[in-house]
DNA sequence: AAACTACTTTACGTTTACGTAAACTTTATC
DNA sequence: GATAAAGTTTACGTAAACGTAAAGTAGTTT
């Protein structure tokens, strides 16, 4: 169980920090179904982390499109035919590629930023260096300070 | 030294399966810079690991003005005055919070779909025991057949 | 020389994911 | 009961990232 069960249009903008348009949008999509009650939204907890997902889901380059098919195939898969369980399957398996390709792209990214930092620092010492030289006054009071 | 120093836009369209109007509009959106021979276009080694950092920061979910700032950032920050350095460490610090994010939803992308596949493996075998019940007949003839 | 191939520029078209404005209804508050 | 606050629909606008002709050039092969 959830803390609530029903949320406003306004309550997850606030949450998940993004506009009513962009909730709205992703009903128009068919992502979320939210119920009326008159003609405002209630949004069900299930509705809630579905939101969740297309937002986690953008952060790591889905598009909504994406996204849909893959609520789609869940919602047919729990309906539970056997073509469609095996469907599901091999489709995670692709998935678990796409992530592991993301994890590749990461791991590289990160060895590059830690060669730009070093190069940055090192760029730097050398200007500390050109700085004594033009100035050469107080020369060992920090070396002594540190630890 | 890489294997070759320069590239024609139709071998870096082959090697990193993009459409030539990709490269072309990447220059023109200032990512690339190739040289010209008559008007053909020469891409030098640098402008083809740009590219490929491009096409990762696409995966990445990163856009090509994103890629584009870092590009600028990362020429300015060799011109090497001390203000440009430094920012270039804050950007570069912001950058990897990125990335523990991405790894976040990475790992949470991973753990569903731990669960799904769990699920969709129990309602395979549910099904498969409904099969059984209902065809009761020949019972022993598999398992003694296979292997 | 004709044809083919690879390359070029120019320019309009398309999809995605919303932003933004206009005009209206419903609910809460003074 | 007036006014504000939050919600709604309708609809046009926009930025990003190319796709897709159209029409021309430059070098190469037959």
């Amino acid at each position: 169980m959830d803390i609530k069960q029903t949320y406003s249009i306004s309550e997850l903008a606030k949450e998940f920090d993004v506009t009513t348009r962009s909730i709205r949008f992703y009903e128009d999509q068919e992502l979320l179904r939210p119920t009326r009650r008159g003609q405002t939204r209630i949004f069900s907890s299930k509705d809630r982390v579905r939101l969740k997902l297309i937002l986690r889901g953008k952060r790591m380059g889905f598009s909504l499109a994406e996204t849909k098919e893959l609520f789609d195939l869940w919602d047919e898969t729990l309906s539970g035919n056997e073509k469609q369980l095996l469907k599901m399957l091999t489709i995670l398996e692709n998935k678990r590629a796409q992530l592991e390709q993301q994890k590749n792209d990461i791991a590289q990214a990160e060895m590059e930023m830690d060669t730009a930092e070093a190069r940055c620092r090192e760029a730097l010492a050398e200007l500390q260096k050109k700085k004594k030289q033009q100035a050469p006054a107080n020369e060992e009071a920090r070396q002594t300070a540190e630890h």
